[in-house]
RNA sequence: GGGCGCGUAGCUCAGCUGGCUAGAGCACCUCCCUUACAAGGAGGGGGUCGGGGGUUCGAGUCCCUCCGCGCCCACCA
């Protein structure tokens, strides 16, 4: 072992009069960067390894209270690994890539990124940046795609550096020194290679299709980003027209859509449609002729019964659409506005002239004189009856989405396939779930996919998509046959760089090239965490020594999106799942459970709740959330967390306190451990560490810390009390067990807490032993049994807790005549079964002694009972 | 509509494969300066374990059912 820490050197022992909690982040923080605490030892090999895939937080404004809680999840897992002997590969990410990031910076620096533009190097930020009055009376400023992506790099580097010192503060025993940021130039490399060896082993393409489309953003969405929001709308009732001059009826919500239907659907065994199968019916205001079709999707309960098909007003409409090869007759466009246009098929004089009355508008608008248009022809049936029901939004947009006909880039996922979908399934059951029921999310959200991935966007702060078009000789892409980039030129922008074999010249040219303006989803470059981390084909040394991961942990609610899609990339490019374990954290929840958001305004700041109670009492918190729990924030917690920190202050610096004299001062010889009831606490102590132990290897830190918390305290008031006054002044080998033992004990708690607690654990540590706490070793049960016997005899644990009951009875007598404990006991007898006044005979004198008690009568009997006598108060 | 989770003391929650009188902390009440700690200590009151059935010698724990809450998913005319 040569970790620079073991090396350091054990201090003289030096013991604060009045210890404290106050400064203990900065000055250990400090120290352990300078020592390389949390280094990463690279010669080790894969099996010595637990490497962790930490979830990159998003880089756009401020860390909150959930951050806090869920890593500090996450950091006495890898603190315990570490101990128990593995050396733990625990990155940090930064996730500035994306949407967020990019408002932030259109409006923080007053920009707005047009890919069209040239790269230009001497570019440099605005002098008004983060000045909203100036930058509104300039305008914004057109810039190019790389020279925006630089300003996001200027403003995430600030924000980068305040979410690093948070996480110091907090203890995370991260290596600082293994870094990535989503949009840097490492991670921009590895998302396209990663897209590039998908492209050639078949797993992307390109298709053009209808796709989900959000017209705030103006780019394509995917399945996994959709939300629900109950939004208020109406059924229209609608008057189609069949040639035999009768009427048939259907209800919709988006009247606005009218333009755009091309068929209308009725449920196959519909026995009131099936005689219209197969024949036509005209629309209203349009006249436009459309088949009557039959689908099962359709619900003969819903409405008429019947439905108007659109191209395309939701996903039915999409299904619908393709199964039944039906016309496309488009109206909306990627505004979010009806085309100026008309669609195919809309041909008589009426049609023509209403359609003029659409176009151009928004959908809002549209509808509003759709139905005017339907109530001056009278082919509506009564009024529309309001409704409330749930429409599909783009998770960060605030339009519905609407659906429109592009070209994009498809990732496979299962969502076509079903063996493919099978493979991706069977992939969970060799990830072990933290907690176990968190699987059925992933094998839902796959069984229910109706789709590929679809990763291309129509955004600018992302990584590009590495490709290049050529452009045929009247000028027009392509597409069938995309201009790649070799690996070894990667990143690169098609925005700036020219394609392989062309000059920058000749770009936009007929028989040049153009590039693809698109970018990646955010989560096409996040679901390669693993790769970036590890160095895949950039490091493959370190590759080799922490691929596939030992442990994913993140949030429950991003299983579909960050989960499911890392597992798709592991799946393809390794062919393995990406990690051993995942640990899905819940929520913080405010004191109403409502769940915490900035939006409700009741977030904490995080650096406020640590200044205030301490980091090692909000960690105290943190960890007490069990698995995959929503936890309400609650700072009784924290308080009660602090208590812990100063009581273990307090008693380390109790159990410290002897020996001065002694030889090796504060030495711990298990040899000079031969008092039964100092014996029989280590017994207990082993059952606790056992117990521990168990709890951490099933990532359950929760029940590791309340464990070790009862034992903690249970050990200070009773253990503790029964052995002070041997301690103090028992005879030599009877105070030289109590010291010695007390001090395994303390360094076994201190290791025990030392995940939880990092920052007062190694203070502690520091006093009396050398190194860092969180690099020793982590305590065994079978060092503490083999401690707790003499002469290869065991002793029977449970005479610790009748020695501790026996005191409790003497305790309650003193309590209930309201004397102090301090009190002097005259004469006590106390009654017990046989086998319970066994186990007390042998730690008897250590009782009377905690009891002030000159001498203890036992008398056999059915239960415990204590018959005391105390000295009479003096008035 | 489907799936998952939860419902135990006023509050926050433990209670792991069913087993001694259902626990902890906070809050509340009483008492105690005791030479590690008053940022502490000793005690106390408080629960029909959501309702109802069932399996069992025995159920907070297993099964069924109902009620309530939360989350995820869904093809939402």
């Amino acid at each position: 072992m040569s970790h620079p820490d073991a090396s350091a050197q054990a201090p003289a022992p030096t013991i604060p009069e009045r210890p404290g909690l106050e400064g203990l982040e900065e000055r250990w923080d400090a120290t352990w960067e300078e020592r390389g605490t949390y280094r990463f030892d690279r010669s080790r090999t894969r099996a010595e390894v637990f490497s962790i895939d930490t979830p990159p937080p998003t880089v756009s404004g401020s860390l909150h209270v959930g951050h806090v809680f869920s890593y500090t999840h996450t950091d006495t897992v890898a603190r315990y690994q570490r101990m128990a002997g593995k050396e733990v590969f625990y990155p940090m990410g930064w996730d500035d890539n994306g949407l967020p990031t990019e408002r932030r910076v259109q409006n923080y620096f007053g920009v707005r990124c047009e890919p069209s533009l040239p790269h230009d190097p001497d570019f440099t930020a605005p002098d008004d940046a983060g000045d909203p009055k100036a930058i509104k009376k300039r305008g914004d400023l057109a810039i190019s795609r790389r020279n925006f992506i630089e300003l996001c790099h200027v403003l995430t580097a600030e924000d980068e550096q305040a979410f690093e010192a948070l996480f110091r503060r907090l203890g995370l025993s991260v290596d600082w020194a293994q870094n990535y940021a989503t949009i840097d130039e490492r991670c921009q490399r590895v998302s396209q290679r990663g897209f590039l060896r998908n492209l050639a082993r078949g797993e992307a393409y390109q298709i053009e299709a209808p796709t989900l489309w959000d017209v705030t953003h103006r780019t394509a969405v995917a399945q996994a980003e959709l939300e629900d929001r109950e939004r208020p709308g109406a059924y229209h009732t609608l008057a189609f027209h069949r040639p035999d001059g009768d009427d048939i009826h259907i209800a919709t919500t988006r009247p606005e859509l009218l333009a755009a239907c091309v068929a209308l659907v009725a449920h196959p065994d519909d026995e009131r449609y099936q005689p219209l199968f197969g024949t036509t019916v005209t629309t209203p205001v349009f006249g436009v002729e459309v088949p009557v079709v039959a689908h099962e999707l359709a619900d003969p309960d819903k409405g008429t019964g019947s439905a108007m098909i659109c191209t395309f007003g939701d996903t039915t409409d999409v299904i619908w659409w393709r199964e039944l090869n039906l016309n496309v007759r488009a109206i909306v466009n990627r505004a979010g506005r009806i085309n100026p246009e008309p669609p195919p098929g809309i041909e008589s004089e009426a049609g023509l002239a209403a359609y003029g009355r659409l176009a151009g508008k928004t959908i809002f608008s549209a509808q509003v004189e759709m139905v005017e248009m339907l109530r001056e022809t009278g082919e509506m049936l009564g009024e529309p009856e309001p409704i409330t029901h749930p429409v599909k939004f783009f998770e960060k947009g605030d339009k519905p989405l609407e659906i429109v006909t592009s070209r994009q880039w498809y990732i496979r996922n299962g969502g076509r396939e079903t063996s493919l979908r099978a493979d991706l399934i069977a992939r969970g059951d060799e990830i072990t779930w933290h907690p176990a029921y968190m699987q059925t999310r992933y094998t839902n959200w796959i069984d229910g996919l109706n789709g590929d991935w679809l990763i291309s966007r129509q955004r600018f702060f992302g990584v590009p998509l590495p490709l290049w078009y050529p452009l045929d000789a009247d000028g027009e892409p392509v597409h069938d046959a995309p201009i790649v980039p070799a690996e070894a030129d990667l990143p690169v922008d098609p925005s700036s760089d020219p394609a392989p074999g062309y000059d920058e010249a000749q770009r936009g040219q007929p028989g040049g090239f153009v590039g693809d303006s698109d970018v990646m989803d955010t989560w096409a470059t996040s679901s390669l965490t693993p790769q970036i981390a590890c160095g895949w084909e950039e490091d493959e040394d370190l590759y080799a020594r922490t691929y596939p991961m030992d442990l994913r942990p993140q949030a429950h609610d991003i299983i579909r999106t960050w989960l499911f899609s890392t597992a798709v990339r592991s799946h393809f490019e390794a062919d393995t799942a990406p990690w051993a374990h995942c640990a899905l954290s819940g929520w913080i929840l405010d004191p109403d459970r409502k769940k915490m958001s900035k939006s409700k305004g009741n977030v904490v700041t995080p650096l406020d709740l640590l200044d205030q109670h301490g980091s090692d009492a909000v960690r105290y918190w943190a960890a007490n959330g069990r698995p995959g729990t929503d936890t309400a924030f609650d700072d009784g917690q924290m308080k009660i967390g602090r208590r812990l920190a100063i009581k273990i202050l307090n008693a380390s610096r109790f159990v410290l306190g002897f020996g001065a004299g002694e030889a090796t001062p504060l030495a711990i010889d298990p040899a000079a451990i031969t008092n039964p009831l100092d014996r029989a606490m280590l017994e207990r102590l082993a059952d606790l560490v056992d117990e521990a132990t168990r709890a951490f290897d099933g990532f359950d830190y929760a029940r590791a810390l309340e464990r070790t918390e009862t034992w903690f305290w249970t050990f200070t008031d009773d253990h503790v009390e029964l052995v002070k006054a041997r301690a103090y002044e028992g005879d030599e080998a009877g105070a030289e067990s109590a010291r010695h033992a007390l001090r395994l004990a303390l360094s076994t708690l201190l290791r025990l807490f030392a995940p939880f607690l990092p920052f007062v654990t190694e203070e502690v540590w520091s006093w009396w032993r050398g190194g860092s706490v969180h690099r020793q070793a982590w305590p065994t049960a079978a060092e503490l049994r083999a401690a707790a016997m003499v002469n290869g005899e065991t002793v029977d644990s449970a005479m610790a807790g009748v020695a501790a009951d026996a005191l409790a009875e003497i305790r309650r007598h003193k309590t209930t005549e309201k004397r102090s404990l301090a009190t002097p006991v005259i004469a006590c007898t106390i009654t017990d079964t046989p086998e319970r006044l066994a186990w007390l005979r042998p730690v008897l004198a250590d009782v009377a002694a905690a009891a002030r008690a000159t001498g203890i009568d036992l008398v056999e009997g059915d239960a415990l009972s204590a018959d005391v006598t105390l000295e009479p108060a003096a008035d």
